[in-house]
DNA sequence: GGGGGTAAGTTG
DNA sequence: AACTTACCCCCT
């Protein structure tokens, strides 16, 4: 007897079913079919062993293989999904649900068929196979542990409503002129079924009526069939890149410098002599805009194929089975393209590799360059990875790296400190107004959207904070309510300040896109000025077409399209954007500002940076005449500060929150699995905190948290094992490799 | 006793 | 994640 682990797309690890008697298992890494709760669904096989006698008995047995010749996903899926799993301390199954992007998620045909006739299925022979929708979940357990029933499964194809031919030949429709436009359509059909009556009369040539006659006369009918293969498009070729000007090594290795375009340049030669020798490069990117950037500037270049989340299942399934099928072909993709499989696996690169938003943010919090990058391992492929700059974490990572020049920018720092008008200071708002008067265009950046950070009172200084998080309500003036960032919250603004009674409340703390949009207006009339944030996405069409204008924006404006005739960048509050209690934040920042001409197809436009603190590091990089080597300086600084902290790369971190509706149930739970820690063998050094969250109370629940400082990944293993799961009331989750707002500023 | 809410336990 | 059971509060 065989047991088969299933691994399903749920919070769970693999599960143990038993390979039905008498028939062959499947490949490790195929789907399988298995009874689950009641209903059937579709697994990933991560292993088979022999079954224990004793399982026999209470092990479920699963119903078949649906993918019989060979796995579902590249061949090392399944070892990196389960070392996902226990490098994070989550189930295998979260790992698989964030990475499959719902390619398991498919609905299953599901028969039986009786061995004998059997009085529980009165008038069924034996040996018919019937759906087994119909029946209870009783009943077909019954069936089942009675042995009476084989079962079988298949992934339902998609179905379409699509008109189709009744008859074989257009016999019948009658042969006359005032039926000829019918026999046309007719036969058009007869070739393949259409998408719509009007589809097929625009095929054909023929009016719409001439359509709905055939089908009143019974000719055609709607019928649902298997939908056609959805083939994606790819955007139109770009002009084509410059020529490379490195040579890039045979192993492993970094690009940092330049500008994307720049990069994926020094790139293509590799692509190039990759896809020639019949491999299949894969190259991963971040987001959307990103992909579609990349996908129109290597169309032209190399066979390519793109897989991200915005295609529709149906695209998603034709991308799936054309990667595996097609030698030769570069793979770009967001996160879910990585565990595709593909025929003869080339090189794994990844572009924008230090970026934040490879982080995901729920479900597996993995950081998918990480995961590339041991995909690349497992699989004995060569990783690559390009960002604009070389972090501490990628100077330290040793591969060989390259460099490009850094991209063109003039700076000019505002000290804010003293300044006379606010948010936007006098040499902003003077080279605004050139911007206007030479039909330019602008981007202005706001480190929040919405109008304020906050509503004050004048005299008491009283602010209104959000009832469930420990957050002020941030003030939208085009809805006149105050609204949380963090729970979605939103109340009308009170008359009054609830804390005197006295004043009505005003803008205060940091400007938000809507404040700098109503100041700009004011200041360039009859100058279009457009907005670009979390609560106005619509893309400025008229600035991308290269029109005058200004875009008001947060650094969501990064995910647009690069804009035409952009001569001023601003960056209207350095501070907002250095989060405190973030290691990171300085690096990011300097990713954030070396990427600015990413924003426009200039060459050099000015970037005027308004801050509180202009001698900060970061912007003393940018300043500097060597920008080459006061970044190399900064790097090699970030990383002794790292290596006297123990933060990444020089050690693992661990974030461990633990929630709670009560206050102190948080806050004790937290102090009480410190003691655990350290009774456990856990250093001083290795936990630091408890202090309470980033934002100290999030949709009603108070959230502590601890931060695991191990010297390597064994270590933080080692601790993690000690953290147990939420009970009575709390809350406990873990996020291994944590990004984002860290515990301690650096 | 039961509706409405939340929390905890289970799924093979 | 989806589903079931347990429990609490409040109400009639």
């Amino acid at each position: 007897m065989l047991a088969a682990e299933v691994l399903l797309p749920l919070p769970l690890p693999p599960f143990s079913f038993l390979v039905p008697h008498g028939t062959e298992p499947g490949p490790v890494g195929g789907r399988v079919a298995v009874p689950w709760q009641g209903s059937v669904r579709i697994g990933l096989c991560t292993g088979i062993s022999p079954a224990r006698l004793d399982d026999g008995l209470k092990l479920r047995e699963l119903i078949c293989w649906l993918d019989p010749e060979q796995p579902f996903f590249a061949a090392e899926a399944v070892p990196l999904l389960l070392e996902l799993a226990t490098a994070g301390k989550i189930p295998a199954g979260t790992v698989l649900a964030g990475l499959a992007a719902g390619a398991l998620q498919r609905e299953l045909d599901h028969e039986l068929s009786l061995h004998e006739p059997s009085a529980l299925l009165p008038g069924v022979d034996a040996g018919v196979w019937l759906d087994a929708a119909g029946l209870e979940t009783e009943q077909l357990e019954q069936l089942r542990s009675d042995g009476l029933i084989s079962e079988r499964a298949s992934v339902r194809p998609r179905l379409v409503r699509r008109l189709a031919a009744t008859v074989s030949d257009t016999a019948g429709v009658g042969d006359g002129a005032r039926t000829a436009n019918q026999v046309t359509a007719l036969a058009h059909l007869l070739a393949g079924p259409a998408d719509s009556a009007a589809a097929l009369a625009r095929a054909s040539g023929v009016p719409v009526s001439a359509v709905r006659a055939l089908i009143k006369k019974g000719f055609a009918e709607y019928r649902d069939l298997e939908a056609p293969p959805a083939v994606p498009e790819l955007p139109a070729a770009a002009e084509p890149l410059p020529a490379p000007v490195l040579d890039v090594p045979a192993g492993p290795f970094q690009l940092t410098g330049g500008r994307r375009r720049i990069r994926l340049a020094e790139l293509l030669p590799l692509l190039r002599a990759e896809t020639g020798a019949g491999l299949n490069p894969l190259v991963l990117v971040p987001e959307q805009v990103v992909l579609t950037e990349t996908a129109a500037l290597l169309a032209g270049a190399v066979p390519l194929l793109t897989f991200s989340g915005d295609l529709s299942d149906d695209e998603r399934d034709w991308v799936r089975d054309s990667a595996a099928e097609t030698p030769g072909t570069v793979l770009l993709g967001t996160y879910p393209a990585l565990l595709l499989r593909q025929p003869a696996p080339g090189s794994v690169i990844v572009l924008e590799a230090e970026s934040d938003s490879w982080k995901q943010l729920s479900g597996a919090r993995l950081f998918i360059p990480r995961a590339a990058e041991r995909l690349a391992e497992l699989a004995e492929r060569r990783f690559v990875a390009a960002d604009v700059f070389e972090t501490a974490e990628l100077a330290a990572s040793g591969r060989p790296g390259l460099q490009l020049p850094l991209p063109e920018q003039r700076l000019h720092v505002t000290d804010l400190n003293g300044a006379s008008s606010w948010p936007l200071d006098a040499d902003l708002i003077r080279v605004l107004r050139q911007v206007r008067e030479r039909d330019r265009q602008a981007v202005i950046l706001a480190s929040r959207r919405g109008f304020s950070g906050a509503l004050a009172c004048l005299d008491c200084g009283e602010t209104v904070g959000c009832p469930n998080c420990d957050l002020p309500l941030r003030y939208h003036q085009t809805e006149n309510r105050l609204r949380c960032h963090q729970c979605h919250h939103s109340e009308a603004v009170p008359g009054a300040c609830p804390g005197c009674g006295e004043h009505a409340l005003e803008p205060r703390r940091t400007a938000g896109t809507e404040w700098l949009q109503e100041r700009i207006i004011k200041l360039l009339p009859d100058f279009p000025v457009h907005r670009f944030d979390a609560d106005s996405r619509e893309q400025p069409a008229e600035l991308l077409r290269g029109e005058p204008g200004v875009l008001v924006a947060t650094v969501a404006a990064t995910r647009l399209p690069p804009l035409p005739a952009v001569s001023l960048i601003a960056v209207t509050m350095f501070d907002g954007h250095v989060s405190m209690g973030d290691f990171r934040a300085g690096e990011n920042m300097l990713r954030l500002l070396l990427a600015l001409p990413e924003l426009t197809e200039q060459e050099r436009p000015l970037v005027i940076v308004q801050t509180f603190r202009p001698d900060d590091p970061v912007l003393e990089v940018l300043r500097s005449s060597d920008r080459q080597g006061a970044l190399e300086r900064f790097t090699a600084r970030t990383l002794e500060r790292r290596e006297a902290f123990g933060y990444p790369p020089a050690g693992r971190l661990a974030r461990v929150e633990l929630s709670a509706r009560d206050r102190l149930a948080a806050r004790r739970a937290a102090e009480r699995l410190r003691g655990t820690l350290l009774t456990a063998g856990a250093a001083p050094e290795e936990v630091l905190g408890p202090v309470p969250g980033g934002v100290a109370r999030v949709r009603g629940r108070y959230v502590w948290q601890l931060l695991l400082r191990a010297a390597g990944a064994d270590r933080l293993e080692v601790l993690l094992d000690s953290v147990p799961s939420g009970s009575s009331g709390v809350r406990v989750t873990v996020d291994v490799d944590p990004r984002g707002a860290g515990l301690l500023p650096d």
